[in-house]
DNA sequence: CGCCAGGCCGTGT
DNA sequence: ACACGGCATGGC
C-alpha cells in the first residue's frame, strides 16, 4: 500500500463525506448506461441528456428500438451530444457485436470474464480504456475502476504521481492500478460499489471545482493542499 | 466572442 | 511510444 494510495482513499472519504452517496450511473437499464458511456465521450451531460431525450422520443433507448435505426437516422437522434457520426457508428458496432457474439443478450456479455470482456470491448470502434471500464463497472457490474480526466486533474493537482502527469495511455493505466490498490484493504476487496462511487465523487469534485478555479478554496480537497505541488499554490 | 465538456483515433516523429 | 490535431454540439 503506497502514499499515494492512502492519499487517494481519504481523498475519497473527503469527497463522500462533502456529496454523499451519488446513486451512480444516472440512467434506468444497463443499454441506457452503455448508450450514456459513448455519448458523453470529451461531452457535456447536459448535452448527452438532450441526446437521450431523443432517444427516448423515439422509442431507442432499448436495444430492439436502437435495432431499428438506420445509420443516418441514429446519427440524427444523438446529434446534440457531438462527434454524432462517429458515435452512432461506434454504437452500432456495438450492437451487432452483441447481437453476432453474445446472442444479444447483456448478461451473456456480463457473464464474460473481466480480463476477456475488457479486451473485447476495446477492440470496438470508439471504445477506449474509460469507455471500456465504464461499461464494465456501471452496465455490467464488473469491479473495475475508472479513471477519468477529473481523477487526473486530482492526480496533478495533490501529488499522486511524479510530474509531469501527460493525457496518455500510460498514466491512465498508473491512475487505474493506484485506484484498485486504493481500495484494495476493504472489508469486501474490489467491489463494484466501491469503485462505482469513487468515480461519481470525482466527477462530483471535478464539476465543481478541480481544473475550473486557481485554488482548492472552499474544496473539499482543501485539506490535502499540503501535499500538491507548491506551482499550484502560488 | 472565446473556452470547455464524464475520449478516441489517425498521422507523423 | 508519444505528442498533436481533428472530431461537433451546447452551455456559459
Amino acid at each position: 500500500m503506497t502514499t499515494s494510495a492512502k492519499r487517494l482513499r481519504k481523498i475519497h472519504d473527503a469527497l463522500f463525506r462533502a456529496y454523499g452517496p451519488q446513486n451512480w450511473w444516472p440512467a434506468r437499464t444497463r443499454f441506457e448506461v452503455i448508450l450514456g458511456a459513448y455519448l458523453t465521450q470529451n461531452t457535456a451531460w447536459t448535452s448527452v441528456t438532450l441526446s437521450l431525450a431523443n432517444l427516448r422520443r423515439a422509442r431507442a433507448l432499448t436495444l430492439a428500438g436502437i435495432r431499428r435505426l438506420t445509420l443516418p437516422r441514429l446519427t440524427e437522434l444523438i446529434r446534440p451530444s457531438g462527434f454524432a457520426t462517429r458515435k452512432a457508428s461506434a454504437i452500432l458496432a456495438f450492437v451487432h457485436m452483441l447481437d453476432s457474439e453474445f446472442s444479444g443478450s447483456l448478461s451473456k456479455l456480463a457473464s464474460t470474464p473481466t480480463p476477456t470482456l475488457e479486451a473485447r470491448l476495446l477492440a470496438l470502434p470508439g471504445v477506449g480504456p474509460e469507455t471500456s471500464h465504464a461499461i464494465l463497472l456501471y452496465a455490467l457490474s464488473h469491479p473495475i475502476p475508472v479513471a477519468d480526466e477529473y481523477l487526473r486533474r486530482i492526480a496533478e493537482r495533490h501529488n499522486l504521481l511524479p510530474p509531469p502527469i501527460p493525457k496518455n495511455r500510460q498514466t491512465y493505466i498508473q491512475l487505474h492500478a493506484l485506484t484498485q490498490s486504493a481500495f484494495a484493504s476493504d472489508p469486501t476487496p474490489g467491489h463494484p460499489s466501491l469503485f462505482n462511487e469513487f468515480h461519481a465523487l470525482t466527477v462530483a469534485v471535478g464539476k465543481a471545482h478541480c481544473g475550473r478555479t486557481p485554488r482548492c478554496t472552499n474544496c473539499p480537497l482543501a485539506f490535502d493542499l499540503k501535499n500538491s505541488l507548491k506551482s499550484h499554490l502560488d
